[in-house]
RNA sequence: GGGCCCAUAGCUCAGCUCGGUUAGAGCGCACCCCUGAUAAGGGUGAGGCCGAUGGUUCAAGUCCAUCUGGGCCCA
């Protein structure tokens, strides 16, 4: 048989009932994972793990839907596999998880998208030159371009998502749905028209809802000029009002200035024009003209209220009120001058111009260009204008004062334009009155992080204003409101409505424009004929729509989506409190009067490695493809899921991804194939075998004991929506299974196999001889088969090639751990009292290796004793292991060191923990009592079962054991290993019996490596020549001939020269006093 | 300007909910071991005033306040 086996074994579901698949240490990981996808897509595994569920319990996830308008990148792979991690592990603790796939189709950035396909700059060559009905079927076929990609990613990647049955937002029934969501709200008088500055975009055209603004990365850092200007009083030509604002252009606008009643105004002389005055508010004359200016006079805002000015430009009629001072309660001097300049482009302005009935009048278009009534500034982008606006003010002698102003301003979420605000007539839902509805939903939701709740999306809540829903755009939900010249508005719930009301059938109707726009009726009232608003819907409230809109309820499916809502689970990037989060929780308020879902883990976003975050536009996204290919993306889930608290910004790079692999997934891995190596050689079957618990080795009942606890804690992690702490324990717990029990274990499992390739005659079927060797197998076996299963949900892949193979002669046994059921604890596996030893025996083996390491002794030496200190109560604990010490020390005893108390020294501190809330602020002197006190005779009271007590001056304490932190501490001279309360001291001394079994080791180790490289199987038998001049080795080898034949297998042992050695393998070994030449060859067999 | 989050070893991160006097892991580094898991693996060690200051407390990486720096969100 050769070995190691090459990989081409077959997929995994192919079962054989008499052999396990082959498993080499050195492993493809990718090339694994595609053969396991093959397998999962030929055995129809993801369909199976669903209809196998039926009838069980359902566990409900919303999958958020991604816009397919460009390709997937390593940000959307965390949050994909944190939705498969929940997903599966509920699967498998029995609930039926249905996951419906979900495309959002429209809106501003797909249109965005095609335009610059078409060379689009002008919002106006969309009808113009393209046409309406081309532009939308561009749009359609956009957003499917990259559909490819995020499916083949997804399922690449071991997300199961049933894309068979994806929702997309554009399909005619989901956009019914949403029209019918959208009735719903009509009727309870939550949607309608209202005049408001909102921000908007002037390259896309459209207003922007509060949340699309807040959009991540919409603010960004910008210099403006900041711009102090004179406003001469008509009346009084000398004296001039200062007015501040950022936006000069604004001030084409002007429409009045604003003070505030309370405010106290200060007349000062004007620095810069001698015999002219100022008029600014008190509170800021010394911030702004320095300290000691004159105030020539005081005057309150009431004062001001009514006094005309002249206009810093003239483009706007003043009328009655216009170029006046009006009384406004949002001014402040907090900043600028205390006098605020008003124009329409502010929701405070806009107040008080309806109020006072000033001259609104638009003097940029919507196209963001200066109007053409704007003589020397018209047709120029509004941000342009700026500067010329500074310096025709400038050469007017109006301008005060003009500097840059750094400041953040928002811009477009998708193109980057500087927003406007504008008075402009939008549709709005009034999310504002449901405040209380929205925050008690709200307190109903499992948020994960917890700060988010009242933090970040409570803040949001708190702060709730109307959800400005109209945009004037083409492709997207059209805004299903018709209305008829005298301002009669229908809201249309279905299509079967809007058959009824215009008498023809449009249940084929594609619910987009332009056709949608052709379709009109007479007015249910007065006759005349509606049309539709042009308004598109803003795409937000599509995907918020999505738990009614995926079934086309109510239209059909009402049973089901009964069932599935509200979801118990989603999960988004923290990017989504003001988009698809709050879009559920605000809808499904509105219908359903709770939050559409349950728990939510919100997730932080990826940052690069220099802690920028991963964004197209920085051209910093990692190709999620190029770690798959290289690691596999088992290693890259685990490293996501696992490699930090997924809702922290995290930096991540490639090679830690690698590093994942070969840490953690690697170790994994070569337990496995351990395990399979040796029971193929044994031919040992675990199916049906039943050694009790209790039968078994202190080593087999630890680390079954250890499994046990990983069950435990990764169960209740995961409840609690906790990768991380579920990782962790994974992680140790194969960490101990690798390094501790392989390791201790290793020899019961080849304890017959240097007979078993010889056997003639097959015996019976999975037996193994020795009930030992079988209980190492079936514990190996059982831990490897639970730990697939707790790993299934993060490694998907990985487990499933283990669970496979080691479960391939059990025809009971599930097809795939993904249809097995999640691990139960067991209470007869549950040990913590052996946890505890074990943990101890470490400790010591831990401090004897440190002493070895520190004497420079190597561990194929054996030495006599290892001495070790420790409390009395633990000395019980390590009685049963001692021998498992010896061994892994190389030692001949163990001894607990009693009669060491000249060697050691005690440093006896107060256990505060104790202590401190019995005597409070005394535990200082307790502290100080101790360190002068007589370390041995305290640590003697103690370990005898005594009561120390420790005289304080006026009262005695009274100290137990657990009072006291009690340290050993190597006196000079003695070579002690400690830490803390336990100390591992090394007996040096060696006879010529210790140095000969030294002697006998290294020679085996070296005769092993001369196998290796002579290219030897692990069970070929040797002919072996030893030979040495010199006595001491000779002696050596006579004693320990047969131990040294029988580790490498050498039926025929020489200890004299070979006669020919010229074809031997041969080397020379150094050894205390001498050397040894080793010759070796192959017994052919037969 | 306001809110939230973060700051722990050279790097990437745990620990903080519930305070206990010796703060952990991995990577990297140094030295060593193992050689029947082997293009692996293991051990030992060096490396931290836990961002700063102040407070609460017998006791603070942990709780509170302020500040600094970074990030995110908002005005």
């Amino acid at each position: 048989m050769p070995y190691p086996w090459p990989m081409s074994s077959p997929a995994p579901a192919q079962r054989s009932t008499s052999a396990y698949r082959p498993v080499s240490s050195q492993v493809s990981f990718p090339a694994m994972e595609e053969r396991i996808l093959e397998a999962w897509e030929r055995d129809k595994i993801f369909q199976r793990s669903l209809t196998e569920r039926e009838g069980l319990p359902e566990w409900v996830f919303y999958e958020g839907p991604p816009t397919a308008n460009g390709k997937p990148g390593l940000h959307h792979v965390i949050s994909r596999s944190i939705k498969d991690l929940f997903c599966r592990f509920q699967a498998m603790r029995g609930h039926y998880v249905h996951r419906k796939a979900g495309w959002d189709c429209h809106g501003l950035p797909v249109e965005i998208a095609v335009e610059r396909e078409l060379g689009i700059t002008q919002k106006s060559e969309i009808e113009d030159r393209v046409g309406i009905e081309a532009f939308v079927e561009r749009c359609r076929e956009s957003v499917k371009r990259y559909v490819d990609d995020w499916e083949r990613l997804t399922d690449r990647i071991g997300f199961w998502l049933d894309f068979d049955d994806a929702y997309w937002t554009m399909d005619p029934g989901y956009v019914e749905t949403v029209w019918w969501v959208l009735k719903q709200l009509w009727d309870k008088h939550l949607l309608e028209e209202d005049f408001k500055v909102v921000p908007y975009c002037p390259r896309c055209g459209t207003s922007l809802s509060s949340h699309e603004q807040h959009y991540a990365g919409s603010y960004q850092t910008v210099t403006d000029p900041s711009v102090y200007v004179r406003l001469p009083l008509v009346n009084e030509p000398v004296t001039a009002l200062l007015v501040w604002t950022t936006t000069p252009w604004t001030l084409l606008a002007n429409m009045a200035a604003a003070v505030g009643v309370d405010i106290t105004y200060a007349r000062v002389a004007d620095p810069h024009i001698d015999g002219k005055d100022l008029i600014l508010a008190r509170e800021r004359v010394e911030p702004l003209l320095g300290e000691g200016v004159e105030i020539l006079e005081e005057l309150s805002g009431s004062d001001l209220v009514g006094r005309r000015y002249e206009p810093p430009f003239d483009f706007v009629e003043s009328g009655e009120v216009g170029h006046t001072v009006r009384a406004g309660d949002f001014v402040s001097t907090d900043e600028g001058t205390g006098i605020v300049h008003l124009a329409p482009y502010g929701e405070d302005d806009m107040v008080v111009a309806r109020r006072d009935g000033l001259p609104v009048v638009q003097m940029i278009d919507s196209t963001g260009h200066v109007v053409d009534t704007a003589d020397g500034f018209a047709g120029m982008w509004f941000k342009d204008a700026d500067e010329r606006i500074v310096e025709d003010m400038r050469a007017r002698g109006i301008l005060f004062h003009s500097e840059l102003y750094e400041h953040s301003y928002p811009h477009c979420w998708r193109c980057g334009t500087p927003l406007m605000y504008y008075a402009r007539r939008d549709w709005y839902i009034r999310t504002s009155q449901l405040h209380d509805q929205l925050l008690a939903s709200n307190e109903a939701v499992n948020w994960q992080p917890p700060t988010i709740k009242y933090g970040r999306f409570g803040d949001w809540l708190a702060n709730n204003v109307d959800w400005s829903l109209s945009r004037d755009r083409y492709w997207g939900t059209p805004l299903p409101v018709w209305r008829c010249e005298d301002n009669h508005a229908v809201c249309v719930g279905s299509r079967s409505e809007l058959s009824e009301l215009t008498g023809e059938d449009q249940s084929e109707l594609d619910p987009h424009r332009p056709f949608v726009d052709r379709i009109t009726f007479g007015c249910p009232r007065c006759g005349k004929t509606a049309t539709r608003v042009t308004s598109v819907i803003d795409a937000w409230f599509d995907s918020g729509s999505m738990p009614f809109a995926q079934w086309h309820y109510p239209f059909e499916n009402r049973e089901v989506f009964q069932r599935r809502f509200p979801a118990d689970f989603i999960s988004e990037a923290i990017d989504q409190t003001r988009g698809w989060f709050y879009s559920l929780l605000a809808i499904s308020t509105m219908l359903e009067g709770r939050s559409s879902y349950d728990n939510v883990v919100c997730l932080g976003l990826l940052v690069d490695t220099e802690g920028r975050k991963m964004s197209k536009s920085l051209g910093n996204v990692i190709d999620p493809w190029v770690p798959i290919d290289e690691s596999g993306a088992d290693a890259m889930r685990w490293l996501l899921l696992t490699g930090g608290s997924p809702w922290q910004a995290r930096q991540i790079g490639v090679q830690m991804i690698q590093e994942s692999l070969r840490k953690h997934l690697m170790t994994l891995w070569n337990t496995y194939s351990f395990w399979v190596t040796y029971a193929s050689l044994e031919d040992f079957d675990p199916t049906g075998l039943d050694i009790d618990v209790t039968d078994r080795s202190e080593t087999d009942r630890w680390v079954l004991a250890e499994l046990d606890d990983t069950v435990r804690v990764v169960t209740e992690a995961l409840e609690g929506f906790d990768p991380i702490r579920s990782g962790r324990r994974i992680e140790r717990f194969v960490d101990d299974l690798s390094n501790w029990y392989v390791r201790r274990s290793r020899r019961r499992f080849w304890n017959t196999s240097a007979s078993g390739s010889e056997r003639g005659g097959r015996e019976e079927e999975g037996a193994v001889g020795d009930p030992d060797t079988a209980a190492a197998f079936l514990t190996l076996w059982e831990c490897l088969t639970t730990v697939a299963r707790l790993t299934a949900p993060f490694t998907p892949f990985v487990a499933d090639e283990i669970f496979t193979n080691l479960t391939t002669r059990d025809d009971t046994a599930p097809d795939s751990v993904h249809l097995a059921d999640w691990p139960a604890p067991d209470n007869v596996r549950r040990n913590d009292e052996l946890r505890v030893r074990m943990a101890l025996a470490r400790k010591i083996t831990t401090l004897g290796r440190a002493a070895r390491t520190e004497a420079k002794v190597r561990v194929r030496q054996p030495l006599a004793r290892a001495l070790v200190v420790l409390p009395s109560s633990e000395a019980g604990q390590l009685a049963d292991l001692s021998s498992l010490v010896a061994e892994e020390l190389n030692v001949k005893s163990v001894e607990v060191a009693s009669g060491l108390e000249e060697l050691v020294d005690y440093t006896v501190k107060p256990n505060f923990k104790t202590l401190g809330p019995r005597y409070g602020k005394r535990v200082g002197e307790i502290a100080k009592a101790l360190a002068g006190a007589n370390g041995h005779a305290l640590v003697r009271d103690i370990e005898s079962g005594r009561v120390a007590t420790l005289s304080l001056g006026d009262t005695e304490v009274e100290l137990t054991a657990d009072d006291l932190d009690i340290r050993v501490v190597g006196r000079e001279g003695f070579s002690l290993a400690q830490d803390g309360p336990h100390g591992v001291a090394l007996d040096l001394d060696l006879d010529d019996e210790l140095t000969d079994e030294g002697v006998a080791r290294e020679v085996v180790r070296a005769v092993q490596d001369l196998r290796k490289s002579s290219g030897l199987e692990v069970e070929d038998r040797i002919e072996l020549w030893l030979v040495s001049e010199e006595p001491a080795p000779r002696r050596a080898l006579a004693n320990h001939a047969d131990y040294i034949a029988s580790e490498v297998l050498a039926p025929a042992l020489h200890l004299e020269a070979p006669a020919d050695a010229s074809r031997l393998a041969t080397d020379t070994i150094e050894v205390p006093h001498g050397t040894i030449t080793a010759y070796l060859s192959a017994i052919t067999p037969g």
